[in-house]
RNA sequence: GCCCGAGUGGCGGAAUGGCAGACGCAGCGGACUCAAAAUCCGCCGAUUUCACGAUCGUGUGGGUUCGAGUCCCACCUCGGGCACCA
């Protein structure tokens, strides 16, 4: 199970191509680029701009996720995505395209600091050690980075510019008729003339504190003290995005607990609408836009109010499904809900009292556990339906959610399977309104389960309103939804499952946030001069843990210990004032949020991007193009963090006029993983898959049996191999080739050692039949080439154009290594097809393809020699054999010219013997010949 | 439960509705060699046949079509996402 064998023996020829005889080449080619600048490209304005260089080409943005910067270095999956998008960069650049290819690092972050913690090693000393790792790695890949556009979101010069966009989120609100982000000031002014009215008074009669507090409210970064995730065993508050189905934090999997904390939030759920329209400009997987759109969860319904009786206040729910309220029997509070203790009366107090405690202590781990019997006590309060005037009770349960809709619902039980059961549990009315169309008739004593769809409405009229004889949904919704707007008792609502976005972590190892308190504990944003908030030194990085399990327990950030830090005065305009810093940090996504923008003008100290650059780079390439990276690749892990707050933050770029383009990453391709075998003993524990012994189809571990399994490739599994050592036995680019081969890049692939061999004689071979293996000499065939290898030639590089235009490298490589098979046959290359044999093998191989073609004479890099065009002529041949079917069966070939009409194709095809003897004497009743394909006789 | 994907030789995988299995691995045979390795040439889905060939074959069952791995319907299995979201 090792890497296989050294190929080498003692008679190797001395220059056949070798895994030796690959490190030298590729070392020499790698500091060429460097040295030379190969791959720089160049920017129309700013530090980086060339515009000799710029006119004339069309720029193509090429992206790869950044990678963490792992102490492990790159693992295996890394080097799948980035040779991809290598390849695809170099292809691009030999069509005369201004390429932008790059990489940089998603350095802040948990890992790091924990690390840290551990050693007591600064993260800052790791993270740079890592990284200067990492970019080792990378260039011994042969990636064609342009290393002066390489950046680190840990980089003061980085994460200055970081600050200042949240800077400008914090300075901007969402207006909800435009429905995009304005600066602050504009709304002051419209506060100012009265056509805009304040939220928490009369803005005309605030003092400049209630002003300032106004303001706050409408930020698209705000302080909010609100139910949030702390997380005790992470020390930190978490995102609801990284907390899984089972209330875990997804990195550690400790506990989460719902608790109200002030927290820096983001106003994502403005843009909501924005972020699932938009989808439909971008090119990305269905499977991707679904796993967004149903993480938003837009639902279109009703809010409805429901009177109670005796008390003047309504309870207000949403629903999607108004045109059932007729069905509403009763309703739900969620335990948590602000009305609950109004309600209920003094009765029901007791268990009301201790529902709601029951529910408190569980968490949301129990509470979401499925087929749960469903629980709940009434209030002894009720409701009045407001279509028909029916009194029906009011209920708490923990199956409502206090945090989504409004934390209250009406229940429907002949229409809803969870109201159903809980009806039928608590002996409550169930009532038809709809005639089911599968026979169950509308007595719903007899129902096994709730009637869920179209179908036509009963018993559902009163004075004014009629639903019975529609038959659709639709109808159903719009018309009650025109009596309630009409009637005052509600309107036509649309809610999202999304949450804003929980921004502040107490941590270390983050960007600091560019906000001071003032005495009275109002945040001020600093001004640009002042920016970056530098990251304090310290040797505590840990933020205070807890045990996992302790709720109670209060986050305690790292900085807050810093007290000459976090203490300033400042003079923000009014003069020199005492102020306090914030002490939280930025989350990890923060830095991703906008790495693609500094890639385009990384050393701008005017701006995060000048604006003629992004318009070059990214700007929207037609009246209904969205902009962006023209491709980007990366794990589908990120579908729903990365991907939703890059877009976020980007749409509010665009809508401050920081930026042309709508979207961030206009074309998406995820790629799959490489899994490998893995291996468990009989307790169940991985043991070292290289170390695993296979003997007719048994696998033993130190002589006991294991057993078989797949997996990602990984540390954890013990399977992982090292890209490095591949590319010390074989070379860069035998790995490049073997990852790129193994299938398609959406697909994960086990890998398999032994395979690699199959890519390496392929290398071997093309380069046996350029290069004499004696001497090292250039050994080509001087005759000219026959129409037959022009023609495969010629088929070869259509085919393998078609397939980088379509990022299909496992074929693109299978096409080439059958070009180079031809060229075996022939004995070698003809010397009139050395050079575009080269240049089609280098954006797979860039460092063999180099070194030959420096061999065959050429003194300069082939980065940009263009890419071969097959010629029309060699790609249709004189005559076709087409296969001729008898009722749908192959039973014979005939050779026709390519140019021959279908009579002729016919003819030739009745004439056949194998034909007329399966035919048996029989008369056609039908030809279909299918020009230049195939025949088939129908008898 | 809902929403996406995917099921093809011993293995990884190819196939604009038109010759299923390109290319690679493994395996088998041959050439070269004293021998081996490496290299080169050939074979390589199953059943059957001395052979030519024949029959079957892309998860299962139907359907559309002159023709289906590909399109439609139902189902099974596996992978991923979401899940008491009103």
């Amino acid at each position: 199970m090792t890497a296989t064998d050294a190929p080498d023996t003692a008679d190797t020829p001395a220059h056949r191509y070798t895994g030796a005889l690959a490190q030298q080449i590729e070392a020499r080619w790698q500091d060429r680029w460097e040295a030379d600048g190969t791959f720089e490209a160049p920017n129309p304005a700013g530090p980086l701009a060339d515009p000799a260089k710029v006119a004339g080409r069309q720029p193509m943005f090429i992206l790869d996720m950044f990678p963490y910067p792992s102490g492990a270095g790159l693992h295996m999956g890394h080097p799948l995505g980035f040779t991809a998008t290598d390849m695809y960069a170099r292809y691009q650049r030999m069509n005369d395209r201004n390429v932008l290819y790059t990489m940089g690092f998603d350095a802040f972050g948990l890992p790091a600091e924990q690390y840290a913690v551990q050693t007591g090693q600064h993260p800052a000393i790791t993270t740079d050690q890592n990284i200067a790792n990492i970019r080792r790695q990378l260039r011994r890949l042969g990636l064609s980075h342009d290393l002066r556009r390489s950046i680190s979101t840990t980089d003061p010069g980085y994460y200055r510019w970081t600050q200042w966009i949240f800077r400008e989120i914090f300075n901007a609100w969402f207006d909800p008729e435009l429905k995009k982000a304005r600066r602050i000031e504009e709304l002051v002014a419209e506060l100012d003339a009265g056509t805009r009215q304040a939220v928490t008074g009369d803005w005309a009669a605030m003092d400049p504190a209630a002003r300032r507090r106004e303001l706050d409210q409408w930020r698209l970064a705000y302080v909010s003290d609100a139910p949030v995730n702390w997380c005790p065993g992470l020390g930190t508050v978490v995102a609801n995005e990284e907390v899984t189905a089972d209330g875990r934090s997804d990195r550690g999997n400790f506990p989460v607990f719902k608790r109200n904390m002030r927290q820096w939030m983001m106003r994502i759920t403005a843009y909501a609408d924005r972020l699932i329209d938009d989808l439909d400009l971008l090119d990305w997987t269905d499977a991707i836009k679904a796993m967004q759109r149903n993480w938003i969860g837009r639902s279109e319904g009703a809010t409805v109010h429901f009177p109670v009786d005796g008390h003047d206040e309504t309870i207000t729910v949403f629903t999607t499904r108004p045109d059932t309220l007729f069905g509403a029997t009763f309703m739900v509070l969620a335990p948590e809900h602000p009305l609950v203790d109004t309600l209920t009366t003094a009765e029901h107090a007791n268990a009301v009292a201790a529902y709601r405690r029951a529910a408190e202590a569980k968490k949301d781990v129990d509470r979401q556990d499925e087929n749960r019997e469903k629980t709940g006590v009434f209030t002894g309060a009720y409701a009045v339906n407001p279509l028909n005037g029916q009194q029906i009770p009011v209920w708490i349960a923990d199956y409502v959610l206090m945090g989504y809709g409004y934390g209250a619902i009406m229940a429907v039980p002949c229409g809803d399977q969870r109201d159903f059961e809980f009806a039928r549990k608590f002996g409550l009315d169930i009532v038809a309104i709809q005639e089911p169309t599968d026979g169950r008739g509308t007595d719903c004593t007899t129902w096994a389960d709730a009637f869920v769809g179209d179908a036509p409405y009963v018993n559902s009229s009163n004075d004014s309103l009629d639903l019975n004889g529609l038959a659709t949904k639709a109808e159903g919704v719009a018309a009650t939804n025109r009596w309630l707007e009409g009637h005052g008792h509600g309107h036509a609502t649309i809610t999202y499952k999304l949450r804003d976005w929980l921004f502040s972590r107490q941590r270390y190892w983050g960007e600091p946030f560019p906000i001071v308190y003032d005495v009275d504990g109002n945040p001020h944003a600093l001004p640009e001069d002042m920016l970056p908030v530098l990251l304090p030194d310290t040797d505590q990085f840990s933020p205070r843990t807890f045990d996992p399990d302790d709720a109670m327990s209060n986050p305690e950030s790292p900085l807050d210990r810093l007290t000459d830090w976090v203490e300033v005065t400042l003079d923000l305009g009014d003069g020199p004032q005492v102020y306090r810093r914030d002490t939280n940090v930025m989350p990890q996504w923060a830095g991703s949020c906008w790495y693609e923008l500094r890639y385009l003008d990384p050393t701008n100290e005017q701006a995060f991007v000048d604006p003629a650059n992004e318009a070059y780079w990214m700007g929207p390439q037609g009246p209904d193009h969205s902009g962006g990276v023209d491709l980007y690749v990366g794990g589908v892990e990120h579908a729903v963090l990365h991907l939703l707050y890059a877009r976020f933050w980007h749409k509010v770029l665009f809508d401050l006029g920081h930026v042309s383009s709508v979207e961030p990453f206009h074309r998406l391709f995820n790629q799959g993983y490489v899994l490998a075998a893995a291996f468990t003993d009989e307790r169940g524990m991985y043991v070292d898959a290289f170390a695993v012994e296979e003997r007719d189809g048994q696998y033993t571990f130190e002589g006991r049996p294991v057993t078989r399994e797949y997996g990602k490739m990984g540390k954890s599994l013990k399977n992982a191999l090292d890209p490095m050592d591949l590319c010390a036995e074989y070379g860069a680019d035998t790995l490049r080739l073997y990852l790129e081969s193994m299938g398609p890049l959406d697909a994960s692939r086990p890998w398999e050692s032994k395979d690699v061999v199959g890519v390496y004689r392929f290398l071997q071979r093309l380069w046996r039949n350029l290069v004499d293996e004696e001497t090292g000499e250039v050994r080509t065939l001087a005759d000219a080439p026959g129409d037959e290898t022009l023609r495969v030639l010629h088929r070869t590089i259509a085919a393998v154009r078609e397939e980088l235009d379509n990022l299909r490298f496992n074929t693109a490589i299978a096409k080439l290594i059958e070009l180079n098979n031809h060229l075996t046959k022939l004995g070698g290359c003809p010397a009139a097809l050395a050079d575009d044999l080269v240049k089609l093998v280098s954006p797979f191989a860039p460092h063999a393809a180099e070194e030959l073609w420096g061999r065959l004479g050429h003194p300069t890099s082939l980065a940009y020699e263009p890419y071969p065009v097959a010629d029309p002529q060699w790609l249709v041949a004189d005559t076709v054999e087409y296969p001729v079917q008898v009722n749908g069966k192959v039973r014979g070939r005939v050779v026709v010219a390519a140019d021959a009409d279908t009579a002729t194709v016919e003819a030739a095809a009745m004439a056949d013997d194998k034909v007329q003897t399966a035919l048996a004497g029989a008369t056609p009743k039908k030809v279909i010949v299918v020009p230049g394909r195939m025949v088939n006789i129908v008898a």
